[in-house]
DNA sequence: TCCTGTGAACAACTTCACAGCG
DNA sequence: CGCTGTGAAGTTGTTCACAGGA
């Protein structure tokens, strides 16, 4: 049985919408809380769940603390992951001030060309010379690589990435990357949200 | 004949690569060119095109300035759209030196609650006390707000833009935002898609 | 009775395959 | 011939509706 694209996605949503009622103390959550949360439908997150076996208990709903390490395990977020940030520009500054770790995620180090940038610490992180990413990448066993870099530079950077042993890259430049070795890749498309956001705006003022 | 979600994302895409042939001077492309450029079937591309009128010639193919602006006008990225940032902190910060006026947006005004933030003006944009959201928005005819403050500020933040009479909002906040009246709303998740990124690492292992 | 887990129906999306036009 | 546009088929994803366990 095979898991539609969407259900991982829909997992983080739970798992986010868990931590708070975890938060709460709350011990107990059924599917219908849960769907009203992330605003999706109960019968969907009951489809979600079953794909990974029967967690729950008919008649009563799901054991809330259980339920959620159940699902950090099975998006491997129960175990630490190191990462590296390639390009600190304005994106990849942000990024290594962004609560990753509050995932397990370490940014290890970044690297960027600019020298006024090398040698730069930032929030404990420190930056060093683009041409060390795969040596770096490798001898510090880390599994994914973060590119902020031009979008000229960002097919040459998965490429020091993937020299390095990278297992994934998360991607914010906007052109697809053709890995050399089978890498998971997944996009942060900031610039195609707004557009598309721009063309919904277009279409209500259309049918209005 | 209603639109496939993705038809949109991958207009965005489509455009993309047509900037680049154009800056080349390309004067035609086909539905296979695309399609290779942007990791789709050819076949998508003229199914996605096809939802907004024939601009093909059979047996030739797109004239590219022609579908370009033709795709630019569809989205709604052939004006400009004004735009709020709420939020000037690590995310918010980059944001306001993002290239969006490549794509005509521009963003007239920032919001934070912090004192110290107040006053600033970054890349050129002024950071305003949060109270002023609506008003501001309303005042300038802002389309478009993006939230790029804490979760637990995100709801009261939209509900400010809401009141300012925004159309959408582009939302930074790993929280789903109820509308108090129907606006488009678009989510980017970065913790989500680096999360799915460590689900498919797991998956990968677990299948060796 | 309440709520899960799940076949079966349904809906959405993509690909196939080819007619038809330049 | 080459390439688009598109019905029809195929695939994937979601909802319905209910059996069955607590």
């Amino acid at each position: 049985m095979k898991l539609p694209r969407n259900t991982i996605r829909r997992l983080s949503h739970y798992l986010r919408c868990l931590d708070i009622l975890d938060l709460k103390g709350v011990q107990l959550v059924k599917s219908r809380e849960l769907a009203c949360m992330c605003r999706v439908s109960d019968s969907l997150v009951r489809r979600d769940l079953s794909y990974f076996g029967d967690f729950g208990k008919k008649g009563v709903g799901y054991n809330l603390p259980e339920l959620r390490e159940r699902i950090l395990q099975i998006m491997g977020l129960d175990k630490v992951r190191k990462v590296v940030l390639c390009g600190v520009g304005n994106i990849g500054t942000a990024l290594l001030r962004y609560p990753f770790k509050e995932r397990n995620f370490e940014i290890m180090a970044a690297f960027d060309t600019d020298p006024k940038k090398i040698g730069m610490v930032i929030n404990g992180i420190r930056v060093y010379p683009a041409e060390k990413t795969s040596e770096l990448t490798s001898e510090l066993g880390v599994e994914i690589g973060i590119i902020a870099v031009p979008p000229e530079a960002a097919q040459k950077t998965a490429d020091l990435l993937v020299e390095g042993g990278i297992e994934g890259i998360l991607s914010f430049a906007l052109i697809p990357i053709e890995p050399k070795k089978d890498v998971v890749i997944q996009y942060v498309e900031i610039a195609t949200e707004l557009e598309i956001l721009s063309f919904e705006i277009e279409e209500r003022k259309r049918r209005r």
